[in-house]
RNA sequence: CGGGGUGUAGCGUAGCCCGGUCAUCGCGCCUGCUUUGGGAGCAGGAGGUCGCAGGUUCGAAUCCUGCCACCCCGACCA
């Protein structure tokens, strides 16, 4: 018992080793800043790539991949883009070392090989992408293009936190172009769309679609999609991102086609990703004090089988019956892993599995040799029973369906009961700070509002609810006429 | 870059005020035997430039000075 784990709920950084480590590779802020991702770890975000490729494939869109260095010429070519990212870059300025004549075994920047252009180490790929997109528009038959590409980006953040924000994180970024400005905009709203069915579908993790305050949007966005999740802790995490570009990457890289009318126009451009940060919202929505609680859909373990014997004989007749449930439940697709080591004793492989969050767990021990039973264990809700095990097939089957649905269900009404309606300031206040989750209140659509509310309460305005119903009312605080609520919260 | 804190074995730590068998304890690791239905028990063992560099002293993990690193809070951000 010594060694269980007994951190704060809140506390998720213990969770994240199971699945993944701080580089510890060099003494460098940055590196450390960057994430080594265990096997398991990545298996999880395999599953999510793979889910959510089919699903940006089913919407017409197709990979693609482009270079990691982005001319600095080129960088700054979009304004506004550049502006954004512009304290948060890697700049490569020269592309090769040599020995140190004055310290034997050391190596030194070569300074004759300076780059007559600095590359700067994409922390998004717009302006490659764009640059290339010139070349590759002239008409309006060559629109739309819809194209998605799975990268790594650097982002030099001042501070990090692991899975949150990493200085280096794996993503995907979706990059159109359009004739008109009708279809980027479906494009961008389709997108924010995709994101959420994939993480409420997959991730069991329920989201608040809508747009975001100026202020909020993505560096060159005229309007940006997002989705909105709430963490066990009551703070708020961007989930996925979709944005309408308008015409500004189209103009700042002069990218135009010839209409169907023989004109000449720009196009019109969205960008979309999401990025490893969505396994971190996955561990801050679902873990508990045992550990990690993955939702059936994306578990690279759905099933253990974990075998209780005395003496090699009885070891290798539980070895057999767990192979044979093994191989039936794989029949059906279902993801089974048998833990037969004898290194390990059961209970230290139970508590094993329950800190990596498998859905669920079977024993099988000499007495359900005897009965033709086996012990089937819920990670979600600990609970156990004994069931026959002609019936494993359809009650696992049956068992990995209700536990998506009741992870998804239990976190639904969590965020549910941590939205609150608030009608004046002071209880803004005193919401933010006591209760912390997401505060619902008018707001009179100015920056400067905005601005001030932040700094008195460390909210922010998370989202603006796609499906917001109109209300007339006033804000909260200035007292300006306002026509909707919007979501406040204090954020990741 | 501002404010606070911490650096002792792979990990987590005690000791620091008051210098001298103080390098402590737990986990992990190795060997052996016994164990196996919820993180095994016993016995033995390996593992440390006490962050780095100076200084004070007969003597420094402990006191002084400088440096370095990391963590938390803030500004920035997916």
């Amino acid at each position: 018992m010594a060694n269980k784990l007994t951190p704060r709920s809140t506390d998720y950084s213990k969770w994240y080793n199971e699945i993944v480590v701080q580089a510890d590779l060099a003494e460098n802020s940055a590196v450390r800043g960057c994430m080594i991702i265990k096997p398991y770890g990545y298996a999880i975000w395999e599953k999510m790539q793979a889910e959510l490729d089919k699903m940006f494939k089913a919407t017409g869109h197709e990979n693609a991949y482009f270079p990691l260095f982005v001319p600095k010429s080129l960088f700054e070519a979009e304004e506004k883009n550049a502006e954004g990212f512009a304290k948060e870059c890697a700049v490569v300025t020269h592309y090769r070392l040599k020995n140190d004549p004055d310290n034997k075994g050391k190596l030194i920047v070569d300074p004759e090989a300076k780059l007559e252009e600095e590359l700067v180490v994409r922390p998004t790929s717009e302006a490659v992408i764009w640059n290339t997109y010139k070349s590759w528009i002239q008409s309006y038959r060559d629109l739309p293009i819809l194209i998605n590409q799975w990268a790594n980006v650097v982002r030099w953040e001042m501070r990090t936190r692991l899975f949150l924000r990493t200085a280096e994180f794996l993503w995907q970024e979706g990059h159109t172009a359009h004739a008109t400005k009708a279809e980027a905009i479906i494009e961008a709203k389709q997108m924010n769309q995709v994101y959420s069915d994939f993480v409420q579908n997959y991730m069991a993790i329920p989201v608040i679609q809508g747009t975001k305050s100026e202020s909020e949007r993505f560096a060159g966005a005229e309007e940006t999609y997002c989705i909105e999740a709430l963490m066990q802790d009551g703070k708020a995490l961007q989930a996925g991102t979709s944005h309408f570009l308008g015409q500004n990457f189209a103009k700042a890289f002069d990218v135009k086609y010839a209409t169907s009318q023989g004109g000449l126009e720009y196009v019109w451009a969205t960008s979309w990703g999401v990025s490893t940060r969505l396994i971190g919202a996955l561990i801050m929505t679902h873990s508990d004090d045992h550990g990690l609680v993955l939702p059936p859909n994306l578990a690279p373990i759905q099933v253990v089988i974990i075998p209780i014997y005395k003496g090699d004989e009885q070891q290798a007749q539980i070895a057999e019956v767990a192979q044979k449930i093994k191989a039936s439940l794989e029949e059906k697709n279902i993801r089974v892993k048998f833990d037969n080591r004898d290194k390990f004793k059961p209970g230290y492989k139970f508590n094993e599995y329950e800190l990596k969050g498998v859905p669920l767990r079977i024993a099988i021990g000499p007495k359900d040799l005897e009965k033709g039973t086996l012990e089937i264990a819920r990670r979600d809700t600990l609970s156990k029973q004994y069931i026959s095990q002609n019936d494993i097939v359809d009650h696992v089957t049956g068992q990995l369906e209700v536990i998506q649905i009741d992870l998804f269900e239990k976190a639904k009404n969590f965020r549910e009961e941590n939205i609150r309606e608030v009608n004046d300031f002071e209880s803004f206040q005193k919401t933010i700070k006591e209760k912390g989750g997401f505060v619902s209140a008018h707001w009179d659509g100015t920056n400067e509002t905005e601005e001030a509310i932040k700094k008195k309460t460390k909210a922010t305005i998370r989202c603006i609810p796609l499906e917001n119903t109109l209300e007339e009312g006033v804000c909260v605080f200035s007292g300006n006429p306002s026509k909707q609520r919007v979501l406040f919260a204090k954020s990741y």
